[in-house]
This record gives structure tokens, C-alpha cells and sequence, in this order.
DNA sequence: CTAATAGTGTCTATAAGACACTATTGT
DNA sequence: ACAATAGTGTCTTATAGACACTATTAG
């Protein structure tokens, strides 16, 4: 579905001699909000911050790793790779937001954010831990630019949820109609109409796609009962949108 | 209107201590793509670029600058600052579109890109020049990002043209509703239907407010004769939008 | 059985697009 | 006068949202 990681290297030319020379030197991390839903909720990734040398896990961070020249990786490569070390995850979903630059010590620090989304109920590995958005006002990131990621990375997602189908990357296969309604209600914080939202969905082509019956045996009759299943459609943009109400 | 380096700093925390030990050297720029339109087409402005020692004025690039921590600017200030600079343009709409990562020689670059707006017919000062975008296509800009960088510029002002008030940044005022139109025309290349247009913009709140008749004497009638007069409405988003067609 | 949720049918309001027509302006 | 553009009226179709109703499932 959605292409991360697609974007082909661009060469960029200006002389990077001409830095270096005088200039403190300069810091160049990519940081990812990686985005899923926990218990219906919307949440958040979060690393242990490595700084905190006594109680470790009293503060956390996004994902995020330095930007080197040496390894052979882009921004965006980085950032999937970030993720896959830091949390296991794959994600179906991965896209640059912008760039913050700011002073860090007697140097400057330039953070490249990146938002991704995983489906929710996806094994997550290593030392990171899923953060409830609503639990997380009081609690501050170590590195205070990424608090703004998240941010960011959540209006992104609200807004790509009215004109993508990224909706279907935080479900697991096959889902319900309901099920892809929470994730709207989730990331959007208000109650859809349920009759209206499946209406849409289905008169949207390639939005979702009817789950293949589980004919397991052969004979054997599906012993599956309750709502609709349903699979992630082909189509990557919505046509009409869904739009936020209001 | 938009606002443009409204963005406040923020701090960035983590450790550039860290790099610049063994790492080559980072090049930081920032590069904008100032669009405006030109003989009712859309275009965009470079400057000549400085590398070309024999012909000058053969080689042309964006309106760039290397980002210093020494000067006390983020990117988004460096921006504008950039943009004055080299064209002595203030514009109404400047936004950071997204960050390319590539290598540079033996070092690294980092091209922070930004899309900017300004009215047709603005005065340019410095050596600047505006180029049609159509005119472009066989013409490469010096360092390659730049290329990529006004096509996400363009792809950003079609996409923001349809849920904001930007194409008001770029007829100046006061303007007719046909002129709007033909702004519309020119960024997304597409004919529209003028009564419906006119229609729309009219029935769509705070886009634009009629302008107040140019009583000059007093007891003098207005010399102007013509299409009406609209100058820019007080709202920054549209509801509802204007989709594209198709 | 009953409550809660899933799913269908239908009506209304709003907005988009097409088209016919009148008004104004420049040549 | 004529052609081109500006502006108005109105109709058709598509979509959003509201609501009433039936079907299914879990307790």
C-alpha cells in the first residue's frame, strides 16, 4: 500500500567543504512516531532515552538514530531501519514529516521526523513500549523536539485518514467494518455515524475488499459467525474522501 | 494570511558532541522554491548559480543558503531570510515541504526544502529570474535536489490550493473572480467552468470580501468599469474545499 | 428474552457540474 | 454591430447526514 522507503537517492551537490571549517559541528538524527492502536486507543512508541544513566526507563524518546555519512542510507532508509531495530516493526506505512533545527549544546542539532503505523495487536520487540496518547500530556520525551513529532506525526495521520486508506494498515487482516470504524473514531477522538461510515467505505472503490470465505476443510461449513470480514483494498487514495464531520 | 516562519523554536536536545569526530563534514542548506505566475503561467524563481565560474548566468538554482549554527536562525527564518535576500521577496506563504538527504563529495548534504508564494507581477530585485515552468523542462538546475524540490513545491501549491485561501497570494489586489480563476488554471493546468467557479469562491466564506469602490473625490463616480473587485478574504482554510477535477 | 451491535432502506440537505441565458466591454 | 468575457438562473446528479427499521449475536 502505502510506499516507504520508495523515494530514489537524489544526489544533492552543494560543497560540504565549506563546513566544517569554523562551524561547531552539526547533529543530524531522524526520529519516527511510530503510530498504533492499544486497547482502541491511539498510542504511541517510545524507546528507553540512553542518556538516563540511574533509572533507566524513567524517561523515554522515539525512535531515532544519527544520520552518518558513512552508512550507506538516506534519510528515509534510515528511518526504516531505526524502526526495525529499535521496535521490530515493518510498517506499512512510513513518511517523512519535516525538519527541526535547533542549537543542542555548543553545536546544532537538525531532527528529521518520520510518522509510520503499524496495525494494532502487532508484536512489538526490543525495549520500546506503546504510550496511550491521552496518557502521555504530562509525560515529556527526553529530547523535547520529539514531542513535537508526535504531534505532528497525529495530525498527519488525521489528515491522511480522510484522503488515503491508511486506515486499513492499523488493523490486522481480515477486519471488520466496525473495527475500521474505531479507527477512525480512535485517531480522530469523535463518534461516527455507524450506518453512514459502512455505506461510504463500501461505495468507495478499493477501500476494502470482501474476505474470502475460510473454507478450511472443504465441506466443512464456515463455523465463523458475526460481523462482515473484510481485507485492505488495492486502491492507496480515497474517492470521495472521507472528511473529518464538523 | 498563511503564516509563514510563525513556527517557534524549538529546542533540540540531542548530543552533536557525538558526530564530527571521525564523521566527514555536513553541508545544511536550505533552498526555496518561490512560485509565482507570469504572463498568466505558473513560474518559478532561480537565481544564477554562484559555482559556474566562465558563463555565468547559464547555470541557474534555487534560492539557497547554508544553514550556520553560528547564525541565530532556524531553518524556517533562514528561509525567509534567504528569500529576501536574493530577491528582496516578502512572501505571504512559505512552508517547509521536506528534507533530502544525499552525499557530496567526500561529505554529506542536507537540502531543506521550502515552497514560497508571491503575487504576479511583484518586483524582483537582484539577479533573479522567474522561469515558466514549462520552459523548465529540458533546463536542469545546478545542484540536482533542486529540480525535485520544485516539483514537491508545485505538488504542494496544487494540493494546498484546493482546502486554503493561498491562491488569493498570488494575484495582487484588488483582483477580479476570473483572475482567481486563472490562477487556478495556471497551477493546476486544467480549464474551469467560470460560472461555477465564480460561484463557488463566492459562496465559500471569508475566501474573498468585495472591494470597496475607489471613491477618490467623493461626490465622483467611480471611473472603473469592468469585472468586480475582490481583494482577499480574512479566512485561511476553505470550507468547503475546492477539489480538483476529475 | 433482552440488550447491544451489525446491517439495510430511505429521506433530506448540500454541493458539484452542466447548460441556457443576459449583461458588459473592447474592437 | 460583433465577439469575447462577466455574471445569473436553474436543473441534474452525487454525496453527506439523519433516522427508522430488521438481523444477528452475547449474556
Amino acid at each position: 500500500m502505502m510506499a516507504a522507503r520508495s523515494m530514489t537517492r537524489t544526489a544533492v551537490d552543494p560543497d560540504p567543504a565549506a563546513v566544517g571549517r569554523h562551524e561547531p559541528p552539526v547533529a543530524v538524527e531522524v526520529a519516527v512516531a511510530l503510530l498504533t492502536l492499544r486497547q482502541g486507543r491511539l498510542a504511541v512508541l517510545a524507546v528507553p532515552a540512553a542518556d538516563e544513566g540511574g533509572a533507566s526507563g524513567a524517561v523515554w524518546q522515539l525512535p531515532s538514530g544519527p544520520w552518518r555519512t558513512s552508512a550507506n542510507l538516506d534519510a528515509d532508509g534510515l528511518a526504516a531501519d531505526v524502526l526495525d531495530t529499535s521496535t521490530g516493526a515493518k510498517p506499512f506505512f512510513l513518511e517523512q514529516l519535516r525538519t527541526y533545527t535547533g542549537r543542542a549544546g555548543r553545536g546544532a542539532a537538525v531532527t528529521i521526523a518520520y510518522v509510520a503505523v503499524i496495525p494494532e495487536g502487532t508484536a512489538i520487540v526490543g525495549r520500546s513500549r506503546a504510550f496511550a496518547l491521552d496518557d502521555l500530556d504530562g509525560m515529556g520525551f527526553l529530547p523535547t523536539v520529539h514531542e513535537r513529532v508526535v504531534d505532528d506525526a497525529v495530525e498527519r495521520l488525521r489528515s491522511k485518514l480522510e484522503y488515503t486508506t491508511v486506515a486499513t494498515s492499523l488493523v490486522s487482516e481480515p477486519f471488520t467494518i466496525p473495527e475500521l470504524r474505531r479507527v477512525y473514531e480512535a485517531v480522530w477522538g469523535v463518534p461516527l455515524h455507524p450506518a453512514n461510515f459502512r455505506r461510504k467505505v463500501l461505495a468507495t472503490p478499493g477501500f476494502v475488499s470482501p474476505a474470502p470465505e475460510t473454507g478450511d476443510g472443504g465441506g466443512v461449513p464456515d463455523e465463523r459467525r458475526g460481523p462482515d470480514l473484510h481485507l485492505r483494498g488495492t486502491a492507496a487514495l480515497l474517492h470521495p474522501a472521507m472528511l473529518r464531520p464538523q
